[in-house]
DNA sequence: ATGAAAGCGCTAACAG
DNA sequence: CTGTTAGCGCTTTCAT
């Protein structure tokens, strides 16, 4: 009854389906997408026809003709530590069910990169698009507002997005560890951060933690920057680096987990008293730090639910711009003593 | 000159930059593309009015047209730990030169998910897919034969390829562990890993190492699994599951470096001779083990330029089909005494 | 160096 | 319920 594939080595068009079948483009079209009524008869014919085929559809065409692209563009600064593929699960989770499917740009956290990024992907017209921060090049800024999509800015909503943003305040989340270290007594607070130029998001901490110290009357006692390598090693170092350098500080803030953690190991080893002598506090609360022998202090940034949310805002068709605010738990762990 | 847009919620085709210029649609498509010989003086028209006007191409129709669509389809299994990040790090990093551009499907280790994602991104026709594992269902097998792109199959070269393969030998990594562990004296192994069914390539290593082991005359000692959570933490409880059970345990061989991480972390914390009393051995070849207070034995698993060479052999355009294997170095660290 | 015509493979919008 | 007719916005091919 259905024909074989006429030249294997020809990619199947749903003409093919149709001749194999005996049955028009259009309804082979529709039993493909599940559309109009279609007698179980003919679908089983199509289907069948379709499956001894191995005809998978041109999802180009497809789109070209409905005017509809099931692509999400998802642009990022960074995949090498679990922040963004933490997020990224959160988008694959709810996009699943939807039909939609992510399409991943990485910036290196370079403003002509993302530029280039933003460019190719709504040059594939996608149904949304998901970016990280609210800074952006003019030219960016411009091509997502005229794109007519619905666009979400993440992580951060310290500033007026184009459109949708989901994301925590970092500022603060900031101001809020620096008053917990404050309020436990602390008082010669030290910073060790990553050297990222455009890292925005690690800039407002930081510039919320200060604010908070100033309005308590204190200043950062040292600071420490670096960039690439271990994170956990480099933890280490600049840790070691500071206390020789600065033996009086009882506090370190890191900006993130993974060099808080290797600071926190290095205190343990030189038999610290962690958090009498000395208190550390990180950010981003990864699940690692489960598993350390003391728990950091840390503030939670909510990457799962972020991109969760952001692709919900997505797949939802969305009619107002929306900011969704999320709360970032301070996290004491072992690392921060009582209040005194 | 150069007259506004008419509509500004209309998305701009070729033809409103034809008329904002004055010059046919097929000469801004050329000087769009730079392709074939186009004046000075229309180039600059031609760019300016695109400029101004905001234009984006279309992908969509010019793939359909050109045939041509500058994808490639990523498949992995999971974000969740850093291997596959890193891998996707090296495939953006190749071919964010060549006009491609990555789209990644995530499975979840469930050959079903697997199945769908692969269809899904044939129906864009990429330029060639990159998938993790050699182990695919027979409806996946057959979409990715009569896709006619490069299909290159990354992370494991145990088994045969459907084209292309750039990987390790997993059942070899597991017995050069083995042999390494037996030779330096240890004779009461257990192995602590992943409850997972689908992970092939960690029961590859699992077979080899205990092919090894039979070799020599052993059997494991013990065994543990587990599934989800803090792997550092899950590691922790594991260690101390096996060792209360099995106190005469001299050697700990994990699946991955982040649960011997935590098993380190724990024995460290009691006070065990490592290396003496009881060795630890993992793999990956994780960045962050070079934070920790003591090296863990481990092997690269060369994510990085597994993802690179995947990237290399779709950007080149390949001929016969080829496979790539690459060889892990067995990292000693400190966990693994010296031969005795 | 530039333009005109045809059509990529599919689906919207109508017929019947 | 099924088929027919036009395109979607570009690029290919062929003229000029």
């Amino acid at each position: 009854m259905i024909k074989p594939t006429p030249d294997p080595r020809h990619t199947l068009t749903l003409r093919d389906v149709s001749e194999a079948s005996g049955v028009s483009e259009m309804t082979v079209s529709r039993v493909l997408r599940n559309r109009g009524d279609v007698s179980a008869a003919t679908r089983e014919k199509v289907l069948e026809a379709a499956r001894t085929l191995g005809y998978v559809p041109n999802k180009i065409a497809g789109a070209l003709a409905s005017q509809r692209v099931n692509l999400v563009g998802v642009v990022i600064p960074s995949l090498s530590n679990m922040v963004f593929p933490e997020v990224m699960t959160g988008i694959s989770e709810v996009l699943e069910g939807t039909g939609l499917q992510p399409v991943v740009g990485v910036t290196n956290y370079l403003p002509d990169r993302e530029e280039s990024v933003i460019y190719e992907m709504l040059s594939w017209r996608p149904s949304g698009m998901i970016i990280a921060g609210l800074e952006h090049s003019t030219a960016s800024h411009a091509m997502l507002s005229r794109a007519g999509i619905p666009i979400v800015e993440i992580m951060d909503i310290d500033g007026a997005p184009i459109n949708h943003a989901v994301g925590i305040s970092h500022r603060r989340a900031g101001r809020q560890m620096a008053e917990a270290i404050i309020a436990a007594g602390y008082r010669r607070i030290a910073f060790l951060g990553t050297r990222m130029p455009n890292d925005f998001r690690a800039k407002k901490r930081l510039e919320g933690f200060e604010e908070a110290l100033s309005k308590a009357g204190l200043t950062l006692v040292d600071r420490e920057f670096y960039s690439g390598g271990s994170a956990l090693l480099k933890g280490r170092e600049m840790t070691e680096a500071v206390l020789s350098r600065s033996p009086d500080v009882d506090f370190l803030y890191f900006s993130n987990d993974m060099i808080g953690a290797g600071g926190l190991l290095w205190c343990l080893a030189q038999g610290l008293d962690v958090p009498g002598r000395i208190g550390l506090a990180g950010f981003n609360g990864v699940e690692l730090l489960d598993g350390l022998p003391r728990k950091l202090a840390t503030m939670d940034a909510c990457r799962l639910e972020i991109g969760r949310r952001a692709a919900r805002i997505i797949a939802d068709v969305p009619g107002a711009p929306q900011i969704e605010e999320l709360f970032p738990t301070l996290q004491r762990g072992d690392t921060i003593r009582s209040i005194s």
